[in-house]
DNA sequence: GCAATTCTTGAGTAATCACTCAAGAATTAT
DNA sequence: ATAATTCTTGAGTGATTACTCAAGAATTGC
């Protein structure tokens, strides 16, 4: 009996993602929203709740659809350090693309607001543990198979790497050069086979 | 003849500055600002024209403040090498502090701002330069002095510190214990005596 | 066609935003 | 004192904010 909905939750979404990603969570307006979804307020609002849970749905599908890029490049891959700088000339790739300048959502929106809002830091700190997870069992594969040297720790490793995601999302915002970004890369790597 | 103003610059300014640092540019409020610095909107208008000039000043004075105190940092230290690393330990020992997860202060306004104000993204552009530069020569030295090896290039080292560097600004948002943080700091060392 | 149910609409709400400005207070040189 | 000048005050401006809700439109099973 129920009337469907006139939209697709994905849909909607996607084009939310757009716009938070563009103008961050605080400067995103719901008359943005209206625009760029086409939905009324109060059809957002039926179908989100608020302006929060509704980026907090987009923030859950950018980072399913972030880790789930970096898994498939990663297999991809014949040698699991060849993984691991596969995944890296991936970001420096995303980062030159036109839109690059956007940087990431994740790390904007925990910029802007995880000091103010537990539940957010929360689950950014899980999205970004589960990024060190794979980095960590790609970093162990390699040392069993002795790409790198046998006394690496695979766990601090991996931290340095993120810290390393971490800084290119931010580098990309100012300087984002293919050589600036390469060189770093090159760091990188050159740091795990020692 | 003139009434002197009944304010100092340089109080109003730090005062201004930590409530942008803790709450953000866009967060922040006129209103804010009022409770804090004591002045009222007219007296703010009138020494600085805008909520944003005022961001600017700001912004300027915080990372007069950060270099200055990181030269220090290093001059203190006896090589390069070891200066580099009391630079890093030094970001470590801020960043666990009680306000470290307020981040850094250009890093933020970087995530928040530079895409949509060309003004600000040159100025940023200008303070992370001086910040590499500094860390160029350090690295120079230290491979003049043979404290690293004499194939090293500083300058694409520098960049991969920087990187680094602001890495750890994203992480001290999220998960900032010391072990995390110290085991970047050693694998950022080890990978430049290799 | 007819209920029953859900979806969509968009004007409206109270709050907050950055910012202004006329009036009065304070300080100076004379 | 007085005049000249600047500083401070704070209520007020129009715009924008996230969000609501009553009314009407659309789709269903029968």
């Amino acid at each position: 009996m129920p009337r469907p909905p006139g939209f697709q939750r994905s849909d909607v979404l996607q084009k939310a993602t757009d716009v938070f990603w563009q103008r961050g969570y605080g400067a995103t307006s719901i008359n943005d929203l209206v625009a760029a979804t086409g939905l009324q307020p109060g059809s957002i609002y039926a179908a989100f709740g608020s302006k929060k849970k509704m980026f907090l749905e987009v923030l859950d599908e950018y980072n399913a659809y972030f880790l789930g890029n970096a898994r498939n490049t990663m297999q991809g891959e014949t040698s699991s350090l060849a993984a691991i700088r596969a995944f890296f000339d991936a970001m420096v790739a995303d980062t030159l693309k036109e839109d690059g300048v956007r940087g990431c959502l994740m790390v904007n929106a925990l910029l802007e607001m995880s000091q103010h809002d537990p539940d957010l830091a929360e689950r950014l700190c899980q999205h970004s543990e589960k990024l060190r997870q794979m980095l960590v069992a790609a970093l162990g594969k390699a040392r069993e198979d002795g790409e790198i040297p046998s006394g690496s720790d695979p766990e601090s490793l991996s931290i340095f790497l993120v810290n390393n995601v971490w800084g290119m999302r931010v580098m990309c915002k100012n300087s984002p050069s293919r050589a600036s970004l390469q060189s770093v890369v090159d760091s990188i790597m050159k740091s795990l086979i020692h």
